[in-house]
DNA sequence: ACCTGAACACCGTTCAAGT
DNA sequence: ACCTGAACACCGTTCAAGT
């Protein structure tokens, strides 16, 4: 038969995936070889190879997995304030549930280019409601998303105490109140 | 004789970083290989294990001399406001003078756990000159460090717009005048 | 003292051959 | 159609042997 000698089943696209995001959260990405994961699932190496076109595809493909996972908070009526700190608080919750994997992305940022979540379009929401001209909102955006993320990545590294959080998103939120003129 | 067969001199340490560090800046860090490195010294692989223990000790020395170069402005008297934004603008200047090195400090900052220049000791003193209460002094230190080195690596990667350094820092400084209440 | 070749344990990936 | 072994071009590093 066709199927591998040591496993009953042939492979398919999504065990790989599976498989591969199993080792990464566990020993990180740079633990994550073609070779252990074809050791996972009991297969020859070359096998992943008729499934996935090289290590950077499969790569590409799981962070797009990760980035579906990021639900950004609706609309709820709130003051911009507190929107904008549930947005933080969902995009650190899903840095922090898969950290190898997020750091990996904030590395390669070209890999997220085509689908990169709801995020963008709720953050450029909430700058307009805080006030920001509509000429100023994007890059008012790629600032605060660039802070956020480099507290995040100091935050993995410990560059930076637990308890920051709260006072790091006071802190973006006070320099907008100061940008608009409140 | 015992130096190499296809060079005068015996290696020295010093001409390892420099050609380590030209490899680096040229091709970045990824880029550099010890047998890359004794290629471009004229050199067998494993001559340079007897000037230097390892990669990793390697990257370090590099790294730690990279650091030797951040010469923090003086306190020359101005507002706060100025010397925080002349204290950026240095860091910015050393990271995208070395791009690919900083990015590896940055992504393995255990490296420059020992030393890591003035610019720790200048900006708790501009904390302080603005009003930040000592307790607060160094989790905000951290806090800022973070912001601003996720932008500058934003900035590396093309998340951020060439133009928006102004801006971020003057998000940043409103953020502390409204977090000490002016 | 300093340098070197062979070797080991890893990579990602190609390609021809197996069922 | 799916899987595999051998092979290639790379890594970092150890160790015994050369001068």
């Amino acid at each position: 038969m066709a199927v591998s000698a040591r496993r009953g089943a042939p492979l398919t696209r999504e065990e790989i995936y599976a498989a591969a995001w199993r080792l990464i959260d566990a020993d990180g990405v740079e633990g994550l070889s073609m070779r252990k994961l074809a050791a996972e699932l009991d297969v020859n190496p070359m096998s992943l190879y008729h499934h996935v076109e090289n290590k950077t595809a499969l790569m590409q493909e799981i962070c797009l997995r990760v980035g579906t996972q990021l639900a950004p908070p609706p609309d709820d009526g709130l003051p911009w304030q507190d929107q904008i700190r549930a947005l933080g608080d969902a995009y650190r919750e899903l840095a922090r549930r898969h950290p190898s994997l997020w750091r990996y992305v904030f590395n390669n940022p070209e890999v997220m280019s085509t689908r990169r979540g709801g995020m963008w379009d709720v953050l450029h929401r909430l700058l307009r409601l805080a006030g920001v001209p509509e000429e100023d909102v994007p890059r008012l955006a790629e600032i605060l998303s660039s802070f956020v993320s480099g507290f995040i990545f100091s935050e993995s590294t410990g560059g930076v105490r637990p308890d920051a959080w709260d006072d790091a998103v006071t802190l973006l939120i006070g320099g907008l109140e100061a940008y608009t003129g409140r």
